[in-house]
DNA sequence: ACTCTACCAGTCCAAATAGACTAATAGAGG
DNA sequence: CCTCTATTAGTCTATTTGGACTGGTAGAGT
């Protein structure tokens, strides 16, 4: 019986975290949020306590020892048990074998680009380029920051995947942006009549 | 009173549908999950009616009328407001000038790399490789159809977004495979202890 | 003409999620 | 020393979601 909550995308977080050492939910939760740059976009209370029941009901992690301080709700700390370890292999092996398709809101939006007219296009464009580069300068400095103190590679390796991504982002959104300055990327027409229709 | 609805992932392409022309909920079903190789990730029944529902709510789309063809369920055709128009202009606009942090499956699995053992990883990603360029040529391919069918590439363009993309991840995954096959990128000790002890 | 399968169009409910709320403690500032 | 705020950990509920289920129609095969 395969529930759907084993599916959710923090469990690879989860188990990856527990991977480095045991530790109780909250402190899960405030570490992944601090790392958050990194994985684990959007993790909320209700879906990590979720989680991490199915996930021991699953065998995957054991409570180790129940903690409290003063009169603090008592905490329970979990560890990785071996079949979670051999799990989070499983997946992480799937996950990187296997490219599936997954759509950021700015792909979804840029289907619909005709709908803002040319101009209103190479502005939008032009500002999420300006941001872009920015952000990463950022990030590259952070890494390069990291590396400078002796961090292993390996460490940060996804951070250097990101990096490329974005640098692949900025030079199709620079293209894109000049060849609408340009004209070489024109409006067909039927989206020009659209655009007209806004200042009518 | 902003409910969390309209924030889901499937507002806007249900508003760009529109765009289009009016059509009742599951005819948008069937749209949407015909182009989804574009859009619209996963959209299910429950999440599309509620959608459509809060939309209509929101004052951004109106029923305009109710067909029924002889004893079948009432179906209700919807068109775009004109506020609806401007909101999705403004969502457009902002999804595209903004940058927001985005998680792919890939990036949370490549952080814990190490974990997979040099060999490991080196399969899996080599895997990848193949099965990336593979779907890319293929993406290529019926790109490359629809521009010489005539097809404006403005209506194409989030195609060649994602082609760039793709382009950049297979560039990355061939270097670090290629780095880690070499030597070049090395195991951080705890890392290599790691992957002995899977063996051991 | 008569089953049988595939499609149409929705409703509806159990499962999952977001995040407000609770309740305790430690330390800051007066 | 006493109040006030930030932090620690969790529980709990209203919303949302996935997708099973309903009840009908159109053709395909016999």
């Amino acid at each position: 019986m395969p529930r759907r909550a084993l599916d959710n995308p923090i469990v690879l977080p989860v188990l990856g975290l527990l991977l480095e050492q045991p530790t109780h939910p909250h402190q899960m939760l405030t570490e992944l949020r601090r790392r958050s740059d990194a994985h684990a976009a959007a993790i909320t209370r209700g879906t990590l306590y979720n989680t991490v029941a199915t996930l021991t009901e699953a065998g995957w992690l054991a409570p180790l020892e129940r903690q409290r301080s003063g009169n603090r709700p008592e905490r329970t700390v979990y560890a990785l048990t071996d079949a979670g370890r051999e799990e989070l292999v499983r997946r992480l092996d799937s996950q990187i074998r296997t490219p599936k398709r997954e759509f950021s809101q700015f792909l979804g939006a840029v289907a619909y680009l005709g709908a803002l007219g040319r101009d209103g296009a190479v502005e939008a464009l032009t500002e999420r380029g300006r941001r872009l580069r920015q952000r990463t300068a950022e990030d590259e400095r952070r890494l390069d920051e990291a590396l400078a103190a002796g961090v292993p590679r390996m460490h940060v390796i996804e951070a250097e995947y990101a990096l490329s991504l974005a640098r692949a982002e900025i030079a199709w959104v620079d293209s894109v942006t000049e060849e609408l300055r340009s004209g070489a990327l024109t409006w067909p027409t039927g989206a020009a009549r659209e655009r007209e229709g806004e200042d009518a």
